[in-house]
DNA sequence: GTTGGCACTCAGCGATATCGAGTGCCAGAG
DNA sequence: CTCTGGCACTCGATATCGCTGAGTGCCAAC
């Protein structure tokens, strides 16, 4: 059915039209690629890849665009992604070496993706869940209001005011934070709260109202959801070359980027780092966003995958390009995190 | 040379240009206020304030659009602030009651901004060096690594980690964070550093070294430009009702509120609270907003003004409306800090 | 299976015509 | 001196028409 030569055809179309925005035609296809071929047989070629969908006409007497599936089966097996330059990959480094903290890191990131895609970046926080703690402190700043201060193995620095029912005394405060260090530091967060809810019964029983209101603290600001929906997007304005089709294109997605919890479900859950994974048009999880693709990937410490970065962008984006974009981008954060 | 009705009739076309977008004819301004004149009185008006520059056409044969220096005249003179209604004042105090701190604080003051003016908000972190401390807290994460955290009275909270370049004792940590905070609390952040900068001497010759470097760790914590330089910005969804002339309005914006530098710029210096700025198309401090305006107005416990809030938008935008919901937004904040 | 030839389609473009909102000016009334 | 109605004029916006050319599908021949 596709033989060698249409896939050829089907990613000479995918990369002229990705690069000129405009329907391909069979003639300006073999002038620009050595197909070895006539005009008349690329025709043919082109009139069974409409037929099984990879491409279509915005138009009787236009060219032929790329559908869905068609970049879809491009991307699965017509292209690998391609290696950086020497040159990006020295920008990555040294645009990247300088962070002073995660923050900075983050925010480093999108604006270094944004400008090697040339498009619209998203970096979401590292999870707090699927951290580990490195470190607990509990403060006093008066004797009925504490600071607690949490502190993971990524950096990443959580902090809550408690006020307290009733005042509580110095020396608990001192045995709280031991304990409470001893009991989950280098535990993951998701395991840090039943970890330390029995910690209440070895305090005096003048003391337990007060410590397992701390600890309950602890636990609801671990477990909140806002603080796994943290991310930070950057190169908005990438999107004026999404062409002029504002209301239908540009609105939806400047809407999206509003809403943090679309923007999660867009980055999408990545099983293992490395793996870059794409979703074209349709497959996006969002109604208003089919005519955008995402490329994303998993980051995290060593082999783990702690949150999410990526690109989005319009379905006719440089699928080679922004993956390895994401990719090197990803591998570089994920060394830096294994360092600190 | 202006007198009341020319005034009025300026008022008309400020107000109907903002509301329909399309240039006022004389006619069509006699029917929908009641000027008590015929369209050709307020045609003579018209030239004449065209000739004093308040007004201009786009070209011979339209009708007549306000120039900045009519919006100017027309912001100065010719309206105040229009209370909000009940149901607004209703919504701004419920959205913002929920807040838990004040990074909830400032996301949802530009959410709410945006969505009561329909344009792009931009919302400043209470400027570090202008608050006063509240709490300084030296935490050891291990012997060489030190984690300083820093507790303002508006509720923000500053940290960074220290690598020190030799081991320190835990009773010096524990030293140092009580003459640290007996020192600097209380004192506005500007002179903390100055405050601390004699503490080393009160230290053994031994442990002089590792103090300093704290200490000076601290000052750069509190002097670091950047940290003035936070800001939230939302509502960008908005943009897409700025008109279709997209390359010369819309992508520019886009591109300053990428740049915190330039956000910070724009929204300029206020004096005091309660004076909402505004600023008109080429009085913008950034050549490529020309066609652009904003409005903000400072906020902050009390009298002091801790930060800016505002929107940006369109020449051609609501001013009465959006001065009012940012001075209702600011005031409210202000009360909310005075309270923490 | 491939190729050259050929008739056909149709979006894009420019030229032309029409329409009407809006203007400026003027003469006359208050 | 101000206001008004009348009137000729301007010119952007919109619609219509015809042309052009890139691109197609099909077919007969290689």
């Amino acid at each position: 059915m596709l033989d060698e030569r249409k896939l050829d055809v089907l990613r000479a179309i995918v990369e002229d039209y990705v690069s000129t925005q405009e329907p391909v035609g069979s003639k300006a296809l073999v002038e620009r690629h050595q197909l070895g071929v006539s005009p008349a047989t690329v025709r043919n070629d082109m009139a069974t890849l409409e037929e099984e969908g990879f491409i279509t006409q915005p138009h009787t007497s236009a060219g032929r665009i790329p559908t869905d599936k068609g970049y879809r089966l491009f991307v699965d097996k017509l292209t690998s992604i391609k290696p950086l330059s020497g040159a990006e990959k020295r920008a990555i480094a040294t645009f990247l070496q300088g962070a002073v903290d995660l923050d900075d890191v983050v925010h480093r990131s999108v604006r270094l993706l944004a400008q090697l895609t040339q498009q619209v970046a998203i970096v979401q926080y590292p999870s707090l869940a699927r951290s580990t703690v490195r470190h607990v402190e509990v403060v006093m700043m008066s004797n009925t209001r504490l600071l607690l201060v949490l502190i993971t193995s990524t950096g990443r620095v959580e902090q809550r005011v408690i006020e307290l029912a009733k005042p509580v005394d110095d020396e608990v405060v001192g045995e709280l934070r031991a304990r409470l260090n001893t009991a989950v530091v280098g535990q993951h967060l998701s395991d840090a709260a039943s970890r330390a809810v029995g910690l209440p019964e070895m305090f005096h029983q003048d003391d337990k109202g007060v410590v397992a209101q701390i600890i309950a603290a602890l636990a609801e600001a671990v477990t909140d959801d806002r603080s796994d929906e943290k991310v930070v997007i950057g190169g908005t304005a990438n999107l004026v070359r999404f062409g002029e089709d504002f209301d239908r294109s540009i609105k939806p997605l400047l809407e999206a980027l509003e809403e943090h919890v679309v923007l999660l479900k867009l980055l999408g859950e990545v099983s293992s780092p490395s793996l870059v994974t794409v979703r074209i048009g349709h497959e996006v999880p969002h109604e208003q966003l089919a005519t955008t693709s995402v490329v994303a990937t998993g980051y995290g410490p060593g082999e783990q995958v702690l949150a999410t970065l990526g690109v989005v962008g319009p379905t006719r984006m440089d699928y080679p390009g922004s993956m390895a974009a994401v990719n090197a981008v990803a591998r570089y954060v994920s060394q830096l995190l294994a360092e600190a």
